[in-house]
DNA sequence: GTCTATAGGTTGATAGAC
DNA sequence: GTCTATCAACCTATAGAC
């Protein structure tokens, strides 16, 4: 069996997969012409079309790409006996996702056609916020179970609420150019931790 | 004086207005032409140029137009003398300005000039999240002083909670094309009544 | 202020050689 | 698989009449 599976690398379909989503960030989706990214890929604009059919089959390539990222977050594995360290890093791998799955599902909702695209892959791979909620809430079940934060509060609802911070945390600053009013991550987690802290 | 300010509305440009809007929302601001525009408002593309001088111009038109919703997110009334009514009363008026003011935000990240359009305008009225954080959490702290709200957290970090909530209410559906893992509102609002309630 | 007609520029996509 | 050259379509914007 051969090491690797599908094409042989020849660099190209990778470069412009790259520079694709590189010009998407930078310029934004609609300044995204297939001369720019055949530019910046160093190839020529008969290659992008040689791999991707159209402009079209090329985005929906770059989204499924970065949104397969979505993937991870179920399995964050559990980082150490500490709560809040555990937390945290569930919160990292959401982050580290949004900060440019988030970039691709906003430029989808440019285009009805592409947003139709983008939300079948979703929605048929099951991909969503409530991959995560669902890791985090089964982690805090067990913590509850144990004893170590409140029993009367639905685990769901915390996990809802950590993700619901990682998403404003990342999406705020995008859409608003401006991070005023979201608190530190260490002052959010710190309040969690009280709150969720078993009653007397 | 005259009852009305400025131009006597002879409906052609509140109609291209309007229409512009519908089209955004519909087919995304990437297939967004003068053409259709025209057609929807009943008018010639002339007339759109001479109200808006070019294509830009119009979008940052009925993107300002939207986003000074954003003023009333610090000046809600205050509903009740129950708490999680008024509370509820807050997150009413972000969700009502989310709905539309999100899709002008995201439809802005296609366009890298856009954004700085809208960033610059965001910016310059001090437009953000943290304007509906502070007015929930000037409100929450008055309860907190009254001893209604446990006082061993900070009033803005429940604000915040109440508002990542509506945006990742409203963002979500957009973003995603489900609701999936997202709790009720009254799920979401009965578990954060327990968590803030003061502790014995 | 609104229209018609049209110019001018850009872009996605194809054809065929290598 | 990659390139060059080119086309056809589309869309923004302007000019000038009403």
């Amino acid at each position: 069996m051969k090491k690797t599976r599908g094409r042989p690398p020849s660099g190209g379909r990778e470069e412009i997969l790259k520079a694709t989503l590189d010009v998407l960030r930078e310029r934004g989706i609609a300044r995204l012409t297939t001369r720019e990214v055949a530019e910046r890929a160093g190839v020529s604009e008969g290659s992008i079309f040689y791999h991707f059919v159209d402009r079209p089959g090329l985005l929906k390539a770059v989204f499924e790409n970065s949104l397969d990222g979505m993937k991870n977050l179920t399995s964050a594995a559990y980082a150490s006996n500490d709560i809040r360290t555990t937390l945290n890093t569930f919160a990292k791998v959401i982050a580290d996702f949004l900060d440019s799955g988030l970039d691709v599902l906003i430029a989808a909702q440019a285009d009805a056609e592409l947003r139709g695209v983008v939300v079948d892959f979703l929605v048929g791979n099951d991909y969503g916020p409530h991959r995560g909620i669902a890791g985090i809430g089964h982690y805090l079940a067990e913590q509850q179970a144990a004893g170590v934060i409140r029993s009367d509060i639905d685990p769901k609802i915390i996990s809802y609420l950590i993700v619901s911070d990682a998403f404003q945390r990342a999406a705020q600053p995008k859409l608003f150019g401006q991070r005023k009013g979201v608190p530190g991550q260490d002052a959010f987690f710190t309040a969690l931790m009280t709150l969720i802290a078993p009653v007397d």
